[in-house]
DNA sequence: TTGTTATATGCCACAATCCGCATATGCTGG
DNA sequence: CCAGCATATGCGGATTGTGGCATATAACAA
């Protein structure tokens, strides 16, 4: 997450691969694959972490463009950016079905 | 690269993605894609790291299933792992072709 | 206003990663 | 054997990521 900016192609790479790379994230962004919006407290208690772990992680989420957020009274409803190209919904889309696909001989 | 275990799914995901989620180590990943043989001076050469780093990656990318290596006399001849599963393939072609199809608003 | 719920952030310690440098190891050729 | 090229590894220091804790901010409800 060292990343600062996005400009070239190469570091908007990185910084998806690198948000992508921890639990708590990446299963964020399987929860927030079903397309529908999740609140901060729902995804912390989903994903069994601590609620400044989880908002930092959602910030990360955010800065590399896989998510984006709306206020809602007082929720945060966190859903994928719509906006995502082509390119990187494959990415995110194969690192989620990753684990899914391969729970014979875990 | 903390994972020791990489019994689960999850831990397997989590491995490949910060594996890739290296300039150089995505740099080599790309060299690869072109299914032939590469030594380790020719992929420190091309992508302007030095022999000992280049060799940390590379040891980096075996250990997490994405690269395989050869002794050929002198030189170690790294080269895809064949047998890579289908979403590994996806994940790395995902990663991989990224940044070579957006170079255009760069 | 006060209190409560939801979320974000400042701070600090710890762990993981990264890098360069020196050196070890493996192989070849003389 | 020794010299030289290619690769791997031990080590120490710098950078980065992570986690918990406390606290700030935002919105709501009474």
């Amino acid at each position: 997450m060292r990343i600062v900016a996005y400009n070239n192609p190469m570091q908007r790479t990185l910084s998806i691969l690198s948000a992508l790379a921890s639990p708590a994230r990446l299963g964020a962004m399987r929860i927030l694959s079903d397309g529908q919006e999740h609140c901060v407290c729902e995804l912390m208690d989903s994903l069994g972490v601590t609620q400044s772990r989880m908002s930092r992680h959602m910030a990360v989420l955010k800065e590399a463009g896989l998510a984006i957020d709306r206020r809602d009274a007082q929720w945060v409803r966190y859903r994928l950016n719509p906006d995502l190209s082509r390119q990187s919904a494959a990415l995110i889309e194969a690192a989620v079905n990753f684990q899914e696909q391969e729970t014979d001989h875990a």
